[in-house]
RNA sequence: GCGGAAUUGGUGAAGUGGUUAACACGCCGGAUUGUGGCUCCGGUAUGCAUGGGUUCGAUCCCCAUAUUUCGCCCCA
């Protein structure tokens, strides 16, 4: 037998049906705050993401899936979205047109990781970047529409960590600062932090080993290294959040993994026990050097991501999710009733209702339990004797009431009644 | 990548070194020879993840591989 690669996964059954309900809430939502839908390539130059995500970072050099093709490019499959909307922004030349653009991406990505619980090596992500503004007013609405996104999802509870990296140089000072307070530390803390210090020190704030020790808890904070103009800026930042009524907290710990985070970065957790320990179910920031790294113009930058597999995971808690009813199921013994309800079924369908029919050759008690298996509203039993004198069973299969209706009036008497 | 656990029909699962692998749900058929969702009866794994090995004999013991899952690492 053949299986599926190790960390894929079939979406079917009730997985399928939730992920296009939140598929559909996504394009609709999407569409209602003015975002443009973009599609870039699965695969990409591997040097895109290298430039992109920052050369040091374990998502590049053991977590991307590399591959040359048979003319001896270096590709890699997107690990993430950011990075092929900027290459597309940039290759397209959208900067010379009005800004900022607002896009939304919805896609497979694909990471090397051990799978675990909604976690794949092929995942669904859906994003937004909003390019060409470094508006405070864009921080808030890449953080107020997902928040509002998962309150119609049905999650409750919902609160946003949001930090103020800074610009480059503000950041620099910080983690110069930060690297001087642990120095004499350095022994406390875990083997995993130790070796953070030299590659990223300001990820030892999240470490989940050393976070809750003092030496964290009174390090300097980098909301203290901001400069003015910063400070102010991260200020209207919350002042708008406030007026949207975001249930927010600002959590000086939280530094992205990401190298191309500057100012504002936030993460939206939801109190739902479903996903384990991390409730992390969307996460952003601004990046408004990105563009001009990957050779563009000086652009400021703002995004959000968030995994499907997830937030469909978590959505298990909320009430059951059923598969649309069917408005018609027509059912039939003999060949005669089979050729009627083919016919039948096609009319139907050309005025907009939703049928079915048995293709397996079962019973007529079958038929009725697949109709109930489909939710069917409205059951058409076609009978041979009846046709003769031009007249079809129709049963509401809700209250069993059933009638003989003329042929002739079939379809508008369905279509009246559904 | 490192460590632990698991893997029996469509599903949930019981089980034993030795003829036909429980039970339940589901599905299909019948009782009801064309009107169901209750009831009753019957059917439903050439087979216990895959490949080796031990054994007279293995689903059961051993080894390897794969997949799943938990923890570490990481997290867009």
């Amino acid at each position: 037998m053949i299986i599926k690669p190790k960390g894929t996964y079939d979406v079917i059954d009730k997985e399928a049906v939730k992920m296009q309900r939140i598929n559909r809430l996504i394009d609709y939502f999407c569409e209602f705050y003015n975002y443009e839908y973009i599609r870039t390539p699965i695969f990409e130059s591997k040097e895109l993401f290298h430039r992109s995500v920052g050369d040091s970072s374990d998502i590049v050099t053991k977590e991307t899936y590399d591959f040359k093709d048979r003319g001896d490019r270096e590709l890699t499959l997107r690990p993430e979205g950011t990075a092929g909307v900027i290459r597309s922004f940039i290759e397209q030349k959208m900067y010379g047109g009005s800004l900022p653009r607002k896009f939304y991406y919805n896609g497979t990505m694909y990471r090397y990781e051990r799978p675990g619980n909604g976690r794949n090596r092929e995942f669904t992500q859906f994003g937004v970047e909003i390019l060409g503004s470094n508006d405070p007013a864009v921080d808030a609405e890449i953080i107020s529409m997902p928040y509002r996104l998962f309150e119609e999802l049905g999650f409750k509870d919902l609160n946003v960590k949001i930090n103020n990296l800074g610009s480059r140089e503000d950041r620099d000072k910080y983690r110069e600062a930060l690297v001087n307070y642990l120095k004499p530390h350095i022994n406390e803390l875990c083997s995993d932090c130790q070796k953070r210090f030299d590659v990223n020190p300001l990820r030892i704030l999240d470490c989940k080993v050393d976070g809750e020790r003092e030496i964290l808890k009174n390090a300097p904070s980098i909301l203290d290294y901001q400069s003015e103009e910063s400070t102010n800026r991260f200020k209207k930042v919350l002042e708008y959040l406030n007026y949207l009524d975001i249930d927010y907290e600002v959590d000086d710990k939280i530094v992205r993994g990401l190298d191309y985070y500057d100012y504002t970065v936030f993460e939206i957790v939801s109190d739902t026990e479903i996903l384990g320990g991390a409730n992390t179910i969307a996460a952003g920031g601004r990046y408004n050097n990105l563009v001009e790294q990957l050779g563009g113009p000086s652009t400021p930058c703002m995004g959000f991501a968030c995994g499907l597999e997830r937030i469909s995971l978590a959505m298990d808690e909320f009430e059951e999710i059923n598969k649309r009813p069917l408005d018609c199921y027509i059912m039939y013994v003999n060949e005669e009733e089979k050729l009627k309800a083919i016919m039948l079924a096609q009319d139907l369908r050309i005025s907009g209702v939703s049928v079915d029919y048995d293709t397996t050759g079962r019973s007529l008690k079958s038929q009725f339990k697949e109709a109930d298996r489909n939710h069917a509203e409205l059951l058409i039993i076609l009978n041979s004797e009846d046709l003769k004198s031009g007249l079809i069973t129709v049963k509401d299969n809700l209250t069993k009431e059933e009638k003989k209706i003329d042929e002739n009036e079939i379809i508008d008497y369905i279509v009246s009644n559904g």
